[in-house]
DNA sequence: TGTAGTTGAGAATTCGTATTCTTGTGTTAT
DNA sequence: ATAACACAAGAATACGAATTCTCAACTACA
């Protein structure tokens, strides 16, 4: 059987609101009552139950992170295992723990906003924005739950959001392929819609607008694969790209591949650089270059002021934050016999 | 405000109580108020909070995995994000979700242990086996903490557990690659003391038992930096290894491109097998044969038989549950001019 | 010495739901 | 017709901890 309060405060002599004061650290308690009970708690090995702090206390000590998986899951995705990580990783100093649910595609919005809002499973939630998608946001504004965004929230007004900014990312890695030497840089990024391909390519637009290089865009699917093809398409053409930013390091793994199969050597014929740093980038070809989101950062930032809100402690007034992301260069854009 | 059953009953001329047997569907309660309070019920958009039934009725609804970082977190393990993402997915269909935490090195054992069973945080626990770790395992076992291990519960006695057979999936891959006709065969693990890679050791011995051929046990770290430069080592061997089974897809990785920086071609000069079949594998040299685990399966198995467990329910007598892995077969092993 | 003020700690209540206990009404059997 | 009984639904209680209310004992000050 469980030990209660009540047990401990029969054993203690004590009743038990002194067992619950002692517990809080409630000053005006006798010290030595308090280490009689303190050390009965010792004994019989108590711990407070928190399902019904919970319900007393408005606080179940749980936030939320909700994924948004596309169609069969989000097994392959390196992105989540690093923020899922990261977030335990940053809870387990705090009293929160994290409770992880997937919501399909459209139907379970309304059921997860259900299940983890109005049940009071979580106090708080972690959204993370692939595309726009906007009624949950409302909805959570309106019952004025706790919530922080990683992501571009658009044109919702007064939301808490943690992102990086992809599009001056972008436009650093695209100078620093100009600054290499490249002249015909390509952008290799997913179909449009999805709001960090779109930054992304905004980014490299930028970078280039200074310059004679032509604006070579393409598209792809998700995934190595699907990038290999993509790849082996834009460089049979005869004034191949001689450098490309890739969306995601997956998919510059599919192009590196893609190069490698037409014979051209990378950096020399091909430079190469994508997002994410990815362990994948310690490999790929002798070294990726990559950007790093420092999503270790983007989380610590993402907890904190979601803890915050909950706690109702003063909220920062700025509502979005921009978390720098720095480049990790590599072999794969270290063209021979060029010097910074 | 929240709505609570209370103010639904109010609303319906109903007590409390009819609110209650209402929602759990109680079959003695009049149509007509029934339907009186559903509409009431949807109309306020009231749901249970679930704080309350928890502390009522001793069950949250949660279940907690515990995962044991060895350093610096679990980031960039793919196992891990696999494993989640299938757990949520499982659970997505019944009444459970997850509570995700972890667990330093030693220290925090204790206090991991204290918040999720003795505070009741969670309902069940998956405990994901990497070495052996059986203070943990005494103590819930002791508690009666319902419990189900993924991975080799070793001496344990009476531990649910699901896992593979790792050792006959190490000996169907290393079989497979004396069919495909290579004869110096190795195996590449991480140091003694993993209970994976022993096993696949062990599959991997047995394989060979009735052949002529060498047994070749190298060992590296995680990692494909590691694995690359242990590659480096054994390839530049005078008699080199002409095939290699590797723990996991990352070290295969960085086997493969040890072999490429040493001229040598996969799958004619060097076989290349590994375990997990990660995304990566499509990518890796053309294709990357590997063993596929299954997690999905093995989760499905998992979950399932924790909730049995959690609701009592009749518990299936095999307490130890083994899922078959299947070898997907890709370029790397295929040689050419073999026929199988 | 008497009254006001302080303080430590027990008693009682609350959180929202599930469940048991109880009662009033209607049904069946003798 | 009345005792025995089924049954729907309200009243009351429990779950375990936090908090408010209350009171007794003790200090302080005139």
């Amino acid at each position: 059987m469980r030990v209660t309060q009540r047990d401990i405060a029969r054993l203690a002599k004590v009743s038990q609101a002194t067992v619950s004061r002692v517990l809080s650290g409630d000053a005006r308690v006798e010290p030595e009552i308090r280490d009689r009970v303190l050390r009965i708690m010792g004994e019989k090995n108590y711990k407070p139950d928190v399902r019904a702090q919970a319900l007393r206390s408005k606080k179940v000590g749980m936030i939320g992170l909700v994924i948004k998986r596309p169609q069969g899951g989000i097994s392959n995705d390196p992105f989540f295992a690093n923020l899922i990580s990261s977030i335990v990783d940053e809870l387990s100093g705090s009293d929160f723990h994290l409770c992880v649910d997937s919501a399909m595609s459209d139907f379970s919005h309304e059921s997860i906003y259900d299940e983890m809002l109005r049940t009071r499973r979580v106090d708080g939630l972690i959204l993370v924005e692939s595309e726009a998608s906007d009624d949950r946001i409302i909805r959570l504004q309106r019952d004025r739950f706790p919530f922080v965004l990683i992501g571009n929230p658009l044109h919702a007004g007064e939301v808490h959001s943690v992102d990086n900014d992809n599009v001056l990312a972008s436009e650093t890695v695209t100078r620093h392929l100009v600054d290499q030497g490249y002249t015909r840089i390509a952008f290799l990024g997913a179909k449009a819609g999805i709001t960090v391909s779109d930054d992304r390519i905004a980014g490299y637009q930028r970078a280039l607008r200074g310059t004679q290089i032509d604006h070579l865009v393409y598209h792809a699917n998700f995934g190595s694969e699907n990038a290999r093809c993509a790849g082996h398409e834009f460089l049979s053409q005869e004034d191949r790209p001689d450098a490309v930013v890739v969306l995601d390091d997956f998919m510059a793994l599919g192009v590196s591949i893609a190069a490698r199969e037409k014979g051209l050597s990378i950096p020399n014929d091909l430079g190469l650089a994508s997002f994410n740093d990815t362990s994948l980038c310690e490999a790929v070809g002798g070294g990726l270059t990559s950007v790093n989101l420092n999503i270790p950062a983007l989380v610590k930032q993402t907890v904190e002021r979601l803890i915050n809100i909950i706690d109702e402690e003063e909220i920062p007034v700025n509502r979005r934050l921009i978390i720098p992301a720095k480049l990790s260069i590599r072999r794969s854009t270290m063209r021979e016999g060029v010097m910074r």
